[in-house]
DNA sequence: AGGCTCGGAGAGAGCGCTCTCACGAGGAGT
DNA sequence: ACTCCTCGTGAGAGCGCTCTCTCCGAGCCT
């Protein structure tokens, strides 16, 4: 009834419990012989190590902490994507994924406190903001940290992201290429750098075309999109084309461009960002620059594997999408 | 530099390892004065315990396998509110929450082995499908297990759902009432038991009031609604409504009417079900069966922290939302 | 005053594993 | 033939914690 132990597969197996040991770690010192023999007691006893005992001595736990700074909305499309494809890479390279979820004061603590009392190898940080104290706070622990985009500039971790100013700018230039004259922006929140960096592009385009910004912010949800570009409308009535930040802000702009009677794209086009399933299913189709987030998330896992101290972020491309909106 | 152990903790308190033990897991037969004395050394040594001790000699972990079946769309948009839900609820109980994905056989045997190495106290099943063989693997190991929605008939798991036949009566009903007479259906895939339950309702009602049914199949997605749908309109060019057991396959279905030229709900009504975010910015908003996401997790938390092994399935209500599609 | 109970603290045995170190056998070198 | 390695194995000491058991002293009853 009990779960068999190291102990029981060495007697099974004739051998002493230290080699017994090393065959289950795979060490190539042992004879091929006394290796098979004790294989087969692993598997006539289902035995599986007990990882509690094991980290114990190695001081390993096997496992990596993905932690969740709580967004705006919570229905964050996605955030479905970017677990899934951080979680399959770390389950690739056998890592056991611990979820946290950090919202509150009481959370972050919590956070921290797991992390430095050693109970992970590694941490991921998901879409970090502003007053998130986690990264400074993780950076002081010696548990290697890289974070999912852009950490706020007070915090040096190593990260990856995809090219949020580069993306921009593609948008913004689409625009006026298409031959927009009023090309208004909405905008993320300021205290978020992917928000910051989208803007960025925005206005370094506009600028150089010698045009005038038209900005309105967000925080990243549908809702404010929508409010944002009752904004613009009343703020530049002769705007005729519109990039926001992220898609859901994209579609909150339609929806207020719909019930406003302004055609999309006959009066005004619109671009998103992230490239969202949702997008294609938008009226009409959304055009967007697509966040490569499967590519993102294996880079962070490959980087948190193998840490490098000083490493420059990575930054992968972000492409521009053209659907029927623009 | 070294992390402090208990024994570092009783020294500077000028006690035993076994009263620092016990102050520190709360026991109540500790005289007050050392008890603070242990806590002011636990503070000033910034002592954590060592999970991995502890959970060697207590045989528990504190930790709860959170297991995910891939579906067929990688953006789910409940995947989101769900995890971070149950999340929400597992830390509220001083739980970890060990993210596991299962999508391959190799997925299903992991999950297993973990389990039934004891290294979680729990395992909650999110999104189970027919072929899924891990609910029978996981009742065989003696650690508590409960669903996220009802799991196929084979396995006897308890689960919490919300009610998924007496929502799509409720869609169907709505429809009916609204004075549309030919309602079709698009239904889930029939291997996934929410699927069935909403097409089951459906039928019901149908019958019930003499129609006769007229069905196509999707996969959940959008694009299997906009397929479905465009199924539908050849197999009864006469529908007036639609129901669809998926909010995403409704959103595919208003694509393919609006690109057949039918107007929504005048010439055609949709009902969706799940209430996303997205509900809500379709064009037009579309009425769907909300479903009661915060409280399935609390329901399911709390069974599985306090198993009781023959419990009835908690079924939570599913309420109409009424928008502008039907 | 002596024996009793009983609450509260300490001693110490493990939990299952890894890893260092010691050891023995066999082969190569002189 | 003897020493010196090398390679493979076994013995055993812990890792940090919990928990049972023992012990001590204070209060109560007879």
């Amino acid at each position: 009834m009990k779960r068999p132990t190291l102990e029981a597969v060495a007697a099974r197996a004739g051998v002493s419990r230290a080699t017994a040991s090393r065959v289950v770690n795979g060490s190539e010192t042992v004879h091929a012989k006394i290796r098979d023999a004790v294989l087969r007691a692993v598997d006539e006893l289902g035995y599986v190590p007990n990882s509690s005992a094991r980290s114990l001595v190695t001081r390993r736990t096997g496992a990596i902490a993905l932690v969740v700074s709580e967004p705006p909305s919570a229905e964050d499309p996605l955030f479905s994507v970017i677990v899934r494809a951080v979680g399959r890479e770390l389950e690739h390279a056998g890592k056991q994924v611990v979820l946290m979820l950090a919202s509150t004061p009481a959370g972050y603590d919590r956070v921290e406190r797991y992390v430095a009392g050693g109970h992970v190898d590694g941490v991921i940080l998901l879409s970090t903001h502003g007053a998130d104290p986690l990264p400074a706070a993780l950076a002081r622990t010696h548990v290697p940290v890289i974070a999912h985009g852009r950490p706020v500039a007070t915090a040096r971790l190593p990260y990856c992201d995809c090219d949020n100013v580069g993306g921009a700018r593609a948008a913004a230039r689409h625009l006026l290429e298409r031959g927009r004259r009023r090309v208004a922006n909405i905008a993320g929140p300021p205290d978020m750098p992917a928000g910051r960096d989208r803007l960025a592009g925005y206005r370094e385009v506009l600028s150089a075309a010698d045009r005038r910004s038209l900005i309105a912010m967000g925080d990243f949800t549908r809702e404010s999109g929508a409010a944002a570009m009752r904004q613009l409308l009343l703020d530049g009535p002769d705007l005729d084309a519109v990039f926001a930040a992220t898609d859901l802000m994209a579609i909150g702009a339609l929806h207020t461009l719909r019930r406003a009677g302004r055609r999309v794209p006959d009066d005004v086009a619109v671009v998103g960002f992230d490239d969202i399933d949702e997008a294609r299913y938008t009226d009409p189709p959304l055009t967007t620059v697509r966040t490569p987030v499967a590519a993102v998330a294996r880079a962070i896992v490959a980087r948190l594997l193998v840490p490098e101290p000083f490493a420059e972020p990575t930054i992968l491309p972000a492409d521009l999408i053209v659907r029927d909106s623009s």
